[in-house]
DNA sequence: TTACCAAGGATTGTCAACAATCCGTAATAC
DNA sequence: GTATTACGGATTGTTGACAATCCTTGGTAA
């Protein structure tokens, strides 16, 4: 594990020792599973213990590492059951977003989604598989559409907690589907509905949407198995 | 705040300290907003300010405590429209909970889940009111049928994040709804869709439910307001 | 060869002292 | 009388040293 971001501390030693090692994580600089050295890191960001084990401890209560007392912290590891189990929690939340958005969302804030869409459509053709999922931020619908249900709690929980224990393993489960255009028509659909204000089909849309994402990976998986 | 539980060790002081002071948050012992001293907790505690600052961070990254810098930190505390908001989270994942449940419950398992209802319609007489909502663990209806959703993600944010969060709030805005005869009634079809493993129906049965009880707190709180 | 035990080293857990920051108070100037 | 500013106390943040625990390595015996 290598961590080299000259970050800037956040207010305190340890809030910026978090968010570094937060940071490692997500990014994939520390895999998944692998342990923690408290020594390595508080000689790496040049700060004591103290504020490193605190950085620790709150990545524990966000349950990004696991600590055994005694032995030591690892990266939390999700299984692949895990990951099936966290795309039905995904599936709900994101499905009860899109819902509010459709309630929610102002028309400039669709006419916005509508943007990215198109400019989804233009990059589509040419890089084709890979890239349109490997949007972020501002520019992934997904973000949009739950930013749009203005409801703080879900979109923290969304956007904070579970994001980042799934990007953790997307590329580990390489989840890069096959399904680019079929994805595209679906996020049309779904905006759609979205601008309709239809939240009963945005929902409904918005979680099929991801659940053919979850098959997906199931399938994978499975011809996977078969092949080893 | 007087915290006087002897509560053992988890294993380790920081461990101790982390379940003594969530208990005592999710309890009431220390009111939403209420400032948190070091000091005070260590010398309470018996142990020093390091193990106990640990554990304070880990309850900061579980969102039950806020800290600002070089201030202190203090008891997380609920607005409203955030209480609202956690309400609208809960129906999804109660709901896909509860869908869950209707494809994974044991046979024995549903049985368990009518004894209970059963046994409540024995009491519901008698104290009518208040007693309804108050069971908890295993003798609490929702607590079975996340449990019989076999996600242990899922589980794991009801029961944990979400569940602290909101019993803290039971008492707040007493959401000791006035109507135990219909939430009873919900629970007899709920429970009901799932013996007969009827996924839909029953995730839309409990979504209903928890709707229901979200707009009597809205209702509730919109005739305080008019009142006041 | 394998199983078991012991000693050593390394790592985690805990403590008390020190430094830095903030907050309330009181004095001062306008 | 009000606003501003310096001071002091209290609280939080940080550090290095010390104690307790675990894991590995090496050795011994069956």
């Amino acid at each position: 594990m290598t961590i080299s971001e000259p970050r800037n501390t956040g207010q305190t030693l340890s809030d910026g020792a978090f968010e570094r090692i937060q940071n490692a994580i997500v990014k994939g600089q520390i895999a998944p599973g692998a342990r923690i050295s408290e020594q390595y890191l508080s000689s790496t960001f040049g700060i004591s213990r103290g504020p490193l084990r605190e950085a620790i401890r709150r990545l524990e209560g966000r349950r990004l590492v696991v600590r055994i007392p005694h032995a030591g912290v690892r990266v939390a590891s999700l299984s692949y059951e895990e990951l099936i189990e966290l795309y039905h929690v995904r599936e709900a939340l994101e499905g009860m977003a899109c819902r509010l958005a459709a309630q929610n969302m102002t028309e400039s804030e669709i006419a916005g989604l509508r943007e990215v869409l198109a400019m989804h459509e233009q990059h589509s053709g040419l890089q084709a598989n890979e890239s349109y999922y490997q949007q972020e931020g501002d520019l992934d619908i997904h973000y949009l559409i739950i930013q749009g249900s203005k409801n703080r709690t879900l979109s923290n929980m969304l956007c904070g907690d579970l994001y980042h224990l799934l990007r953790m393993y997307r590329y580990r489960y390489s989840a890069t589907p096959k399904r680019p255009q079929q994805a595209f028509a679906e996020h049309h659909r779904i905006i759609q509905a979205i601008a309709d204000r239809d939240a009963e089909l945005a929902e409904m849309l918005m979680r099929r949407h991801i659940s053919a994402s979850r098959r997906n990976i199931e399938q994978l998986m499975q011809e996977k198995t078969q092949n080893d």
